[in-house]
DNA sequence: TCCGGCAGGATTGTTTACAATAAAGTTGAC
DNA sequence: GTCAACTTTATTGTAAACAATCCTGCCGGA
């Protein structure tokens, strides 16, 4: 973990900070799943209280990212395959609600802001930037759940992307899963674009169908490479 | 509040029960929305420590149940009638998931239990015992997400009913509306048991879809509410 | 060698005290 | 009577100390 010391907050922001910059580092892979999480390291690094620190880790437990045993401290959250998949089903039924509403609600400018993430997604496809496309994918479906104005769903598909970190990469990973997402992602906005809530809704249920089909095709590759 | 005092609890489970015992006096009633939650009097009530009632209170907030301003303490989250709306879409369409994996998992016993909740609701219908329904009503759905054995959806569908505590108890008012429930919950049961995904999907999302269209219709009028 | 008990240290759960903040109440001039 | 500034009070946010618990390494005996 990172040793950097950050500025101390200022009263009343200690508990929040803590809990952002611990999501924060969460999702940009500096905290890896199955670390501990030592409460006096996390003081140090943070600058703030221990109070602060445990109220912090008991909300991330909360959120499902974190895991608390009785005296004996919190680490990363470790996800199986199979819990990998329950959440991606989740968040499938989840994003179609989404879509659903973006595509009523969506304004000219959100639709813009996809088209962008779609012009450079198609940029990393050609380049071959796997990393550069996983973090464009992540924003997309971030951005249109944005674009949903349903704050509930917001809120859990935030909850829901954050646990599944450590498997963003590998499903992308998947030979030509690159171009077919990108496709798909392409199908998902247009329908967006014209208003069309029931297209949009297939077109993510085809979508998330795909995504949850590499998964599950990973789950049975490491099973088997599990037991030889 | 009441001002029961229960036995202290022992080093270790002092914030679980403090979480626990907030979450049950919600869901019971006994705490109204809006209603402040000031942590000494929480302390004196649950004979546990601040930081442990603080903890929860941070836990329930991340669940959406409380709210908290800065400096400015905790109190029962309200809900508009817009949110109650989200809260039930989101709802709708994890229940979906749910119901799918119960025709797909679900024991002889699991559907033993929901036609015996199925039992009782008839009872209830017959004599006018709306509380009972509603009471009926809220484990039938339970019970059908516990036998998807899908523990992801379960965990999100719980963190959502807590949510809609208010709405659940306002509930019986609309005329014909029990009868048609019942019908549904049947249509549920019988689809789930003959092992049919499908069909229970499709008859759940009749079910949802008619108590969102009640509630979407209390929500112009806000006079009644719907039963789920 | 292997096993169980047993200090010692590390880390967490809890309590207490204290500082900061916001709400309520008070005073006093106009 | 009213309004603004001040004081008081209730309550929260934070820090530090304490106690319980778990893990580790060591020791002695079989």
């Amino acid at each position: 973990m990172s040793p950097i010391r950050m500025r101390r907050p200022k009263r009343g922001e200690g508990e929040g900070h803590c809990y952002r910059e611990l999501r924060r580092a969460l999702l940009e892979g500096r905290l890896v799943p199955g670390q501990r999480l030592v409460e006096t390291e996390l003081v140090r690094m943070f600058g703030v209280g221990r109070a602060a620190v445990r109220t912090a880790l008991a909300r991330l437990e909360q959120e499902g990212v974190v895991e608390r045993v009785l005296n004996r401290g919190a680490r990363v959250r470790l996800l199986t395959e199979g819990e990998a998949v329950e959440i991606l089903e989740a968040r499938a039924a989840l994003e179609c609600v989404a879509v659903r509403y973006a595509a009523l609600r969506a304004r000219a400018e959100d639709v813009q802001v996809l088209r962008e993430i779609l012009r450079e997604s198609t940029e990393c496809a050609r380049t071959g930037d796997l990393l550069g496309y996983s973090e464009r994918n992540g924003r997309f479906h971030q951005e249109l759940a944005r674009a949903s104005g349903h704050a509930t769903v917001v809120r859990l598909l935030d909850s829901l992307r954050t646990q599944m970190v450590r498997y963003q990469y590998r499903t992308v990973m998947a030979p030509g899963r690159v171009e077919r997402s990108l496709q798909e992602h392409r199908a998902i906005v247009t329908a967006v674009a014209s208003r069309d809530p029931d297209a949009a809704e297939a077109a993510m249920r085809v979508h998330l169908g795909g995504v949850l089909e590499a998964l599950r095709h990973v789950a049975r590759r490491t099973a088997a490479a599990a037991v030889p």
